[in-house]
DNA sequence: GATGAATGAGGATTCATTCAT
DNA sequence: CATGAATGAATCCTCATTCAT
């Protein structure tokens, strides 16, 4: 089978198991569901993964590669000062989360019990992100736009903190509201604290 | 049997349970595992509580009903303002979680997952939290010290996401900092965005 | 404890364990069931018996120990004929089952079961109560009123499956009509089979 | 697989189930034992039945339709009158139960129990059955051979009752006599008591 | 490559029985 | 005598994984 072709099902896999795993939680997901809903038989998921687990950390892998790389862009656009690129990382982190539900569940809710499975692996992966929002913080100080006295990675972690006490939140409530719409405020109170008076 | 032993029994399957499950992942963990450490038969824990999940349930209403209380004693504090109170709830919140590791794994990690698992039944107990947390920024900005064109529930949900990542944090690394050492950082940053220029 | 109050309990735990049992079935019934409803501790029902199962074999014994009684003064009695005789271990057989309806499903349904657990012990008391039923059969054939080339055990078979069905289907059914009132219809078609032409 | 591989497979596991159910009684039966006389791991039975009480339930309906079907065919013989009809009823309930032995004891003896378990369900197929016999009594009655003051389907319970209570009584002596060989008595006797004087 | 039937280890839960009080 | 807390063996069922087709 060609390797393009190959992809496809394998990405078609990874859909499958983040509607089902959201919908139900990790534990309670059987091989067998995600393979019903991929349309193959139980035993293919093994020809693209090697286990169920396997599966729930490429899941990870794939979606923080997309935050990772936006990330990466706003943080080495030159142009725009700290300021303008925390508010956008911030609207990214929202943005990407709050248009696929069932990711965000997953990210929220599932990771948190499975990152313990996984012995924390993955946590490598935020601790790379916190440090992308890190540097940002790093810079503002350069730039002189942010308060000195505050160490960038503790203000990177409670900008993450924030974000994804947002997500959660938008997650476990049932209201319609847009994730997204939370940039601004949540943008607002972080550099009220980070701003350099 | 006397109720005090049965009440001494009780705890002291919780505490085993704590143990295990921040240990090893509450699926991971056996009832039998939990048996053990308690030094009772397995068996014995269907004297106690009605299921497995059922213990999880209990080590969570156990554990907010010590933060409730203290959280409101200090809410109804008369004497201090609101500057003051939000920072005792930081500290308290961090202190507690700081002083036992096995449940903060279990809260910041476990409890996630199994909200999922619970039908995000617990989150209510969460809410209340949060709305004893809003009732002071409030305050705050009843007194005038804080800003008034914050939403208060934003602004406790900030606070608590905030906190949560902390502990999240500090139970995911393992350097061996105390957690009550981030209250003061964390107050100043959060009076930084809350107060009224 | 006096012996007459130890009896007393003891019937209450056999009485309670038929009711129990007759809604439940024996294995589905436990012996807290029996306890609650006796108003004993469940360790108590070991000071009367010995297991579970010997609380099984008790009521088979107390209603089988009425049966027989009973049966033993009709089949003794000098006056009455053979087919009187019939009549009323039909009459009686029927009676006594159509009186407490939680034994006779005890006796239709449990014990079908349970004489299988048991080794088939107790079959030699339907065994006795067969014979008796032959007596009168052989009795009938002396007096000339009872063919004389039906062999009498299996005519006391017959009898008995009979008597048997009835109860299963009253027990089985939820007619509100006494089984007694099978009676004379039972014993017509019985002695028209048995009649010597 | 082939369906027919299936088929084959169902049967093989039904037929272990059979003979474990028959020598143990059905709740001392474990899925254990009936896996391993069949050949298969124990999961493998939850490929064909969905729990260990739908296996005796299949047990139950794979009988009687074997029962039904022939009595169906009798019945329906437009030659023979409603005696030969009846005697062959007779004669084909006792070959059936009395070629195999264990099928015998699950009838008399586990189904009386477990009827009771699936809140007697199954007698609605028994219901069909006694409406075949009664058919055949109702039947006599036109033809002027059967007593018309019977309510066939009392007599239709007279007649299981004691093809009942022969095969009970077969199974639970050891004797080694054919079971069939109880047709003709049974037969005569039965038309006897029904036979119009 | 794909299938899905088969495997069998693993675990939550029940309950008859015991025994210290 | 009576209690009822504690025991722990026993069992049904699930499901990740394998492998013959």
């Amino acid at each position: 089978m060609n390797v393009e072709r190959k992809e496809i099902k394998r990405e078609r896999i990874l859909d499958a198991a983040v509607v089902e795993i959201a919908g139900r939680g990790y534990y309670r997901t059987t091989v067998s569901h995600i393979a019903r809903r991929a349309g193959v038989a139980d035993g293919t998921i093994y020809l693209y993964f090697k286990s169920k687990e396997d599966v729930l950390v490429s899941i990870f892998e794939r979606a923080m590669q997309r935050f990772s790389d936006e990330a990466q862009r706003i943080v080495e656009d030159d142009v725009a000062g700290a300021e303008r690129k925390l508010r956008r990382i911030v609207a990214l982190h929202l943005t990407l989360l709050g248009e696929d539900r069932d990711l965000a569940v997953i990210f929220q809710v599932e990771f948190r019990h499975t990152l313990h499975v996984l012995e924390l692996l993955s946590r490598s992966r935020i601790r790379d992100y916190l440090a992308l929002i890190a540097r940002v913080v790093e810079e503002g100080k350069s730039e002189g736009v942010f308060k000195t006295d505050v160490d960038a990675l503790f203000a990177a972690k409670v900008v993450f903190g924030i974000l994804d006490e947002m997500a959660t939140d938008w997650v476990l409530s049932r209201k319609n509201i847009r994730l997204a719409s939370r940039s601004d405020p949540v943008s607002d109170l972080l550099l009220g604290g980070l701003r350099a008076s």
